[in-house]
DNA sequence: CCTACCGATCGGTAGG
DNA sequence: CCTACCGATCGGTAGG
């Protein structure tokens, strides 16, 4: 099953007052190397299932871009899936984010749609380490780590296919069926993991700022369909 | 290296005249019969590919489908990797075909997209069993494979960048980075194979539709971007 | 087209 | 955090 969601952090105090700060607390505590370890493994390991797929990258070569060998590994991870399932989770939180921000900034659908398209690309492009892991089906993890990823997956969905239906009822996009909708702009959104290079010619904020200019006007269209 | 192009078809037949018909060739030759198994081989795996991934189908797995053992599998092929060439190949194929039928159809490019939209949707979707393979990462196959099918895949790209900026040389869209256009909508297209059911709601033919409705509202864009 | 098998890869562990 | 190793899976082959 999914693992270390959140384990208590340093179990077992004895109830003998609070420590002194050591060093004037100047360097880290082991607990929170352990983290910040943990946490470069985890987007390397993401940026590399991104690049070349997750069966294709062995533990052997996350170890190797971490300059360590692969055993090293198991003090911060359970299992090669735990790697997948807790890179998945960083990259819905993003999702989450974006459309959190987006509400706290208009009421209005319309407004927030647009700004979750542009903020959720930015955050995308910019985490590319974590997020490019997008594209890597979660068909790769057993239904135990799948469950709970499809779940939030599902809730995303619906969250957006309500703000689409919500901008539908304000008058500012036409009559569409709200699920295909979504499903067409997600589509085109996750994979933009499949192509961006950060060092290339446009910016995260840009391609978002088209994406989102794309989207709209799709799905506001006035144009008529041909016939055929 | 990328294998079976296309091998001459008997080999070696004596220069005995032409062979008289054998129960008047009601039963498919030999050689047929070998063509047609290798195709439901191709088509039962791409099912599977665009199912669980690559490399989460085994060998064992396509022979159970098929109703044999694995070693059967290598009278038709000569790796495991063969059989994504292939399949991919296939799909390429689909693209090309509605590019086409769509040139043949209009000299307009706006039009010709629009029938490219559909009739491509509509061929993913009918034969979702070869195609559902597009969401599998060419990252899957050695250089050998992936390079004749990137080159593919990048003059499909041109093609349609060209499509784009003549339809907006025609003034029927506005002025666009035809790049980002055409990874928006393929990224929209190419996720299909992600969530269509054959037995869902929606024909292949209606998410066309609806798909090339969006994009060309997209692209056309009448609306302005909100400042922010 | 099958039974039987080899060889390599790779996730994970022992033990220090 | 490392050296050394186990065990299972799986692509591919021998031989019939």
């Amino acid at each position: 099953m999914p693992v270390s969601e959140k384990k208590p952090r340093r179990v077992g105090a004895k109830a003998s007052g609070p420590k002194p700060d050591r060093w004037s607390n100047a360097f880290p505590t082991m607990q929170q190397q352990h983290d910040i370890k943990r946490q470069a493994l985890v987007r390397e390991a993401a940026r590399a299932f991104g690049r070349q797929g997750f069966h294709n990258t062995s533990l052997d070569d996350i170890a190797k871009a971490l300059g360590v060998t692969k055993p090293a590994l198991y003090r911060y991870i359970k299992t090669k899936h735990d790697i997948l399932y807790e890179a998945k989770q960083i990259s819905l939180d993003a999702g989450i984010r974006a459309r959190e921000e987006a509400r706290a900034k208009s009421g209005k659908a319309l407004e927030q749609l647009e700004f979750y398209f542009i903020r959720y690309i930015e955050l995308l492009t910019n985490e590319l380490g974590s997020y490019a892991v997008l594209s890597e089906p979660v068909t790769s993890l057993p239904s135990e780590y799948a469950k709970p990823l499809l779940a939030r997956m599902r809730e995303a969905d619906l969250a957006l296919r309500q703000l689409v239906e919500d901008a539908v009822a304000e008058g500012d996009l036409k009559k569409i069926d709200s699920k295909l909708a979504v499903a067409f702009f997600m589509g085109a959104i996750t994979h933009i993991s499949r192509w961006y290079v950060p060092g290339g010619s446009l910016s995260g904020s840009e391609i978002g700022r088209a994406f989102a200019d794309f989207i709209l006007n799709g799905l506001r269209g006035d144009r008529a369909t041909s016939a055929r």
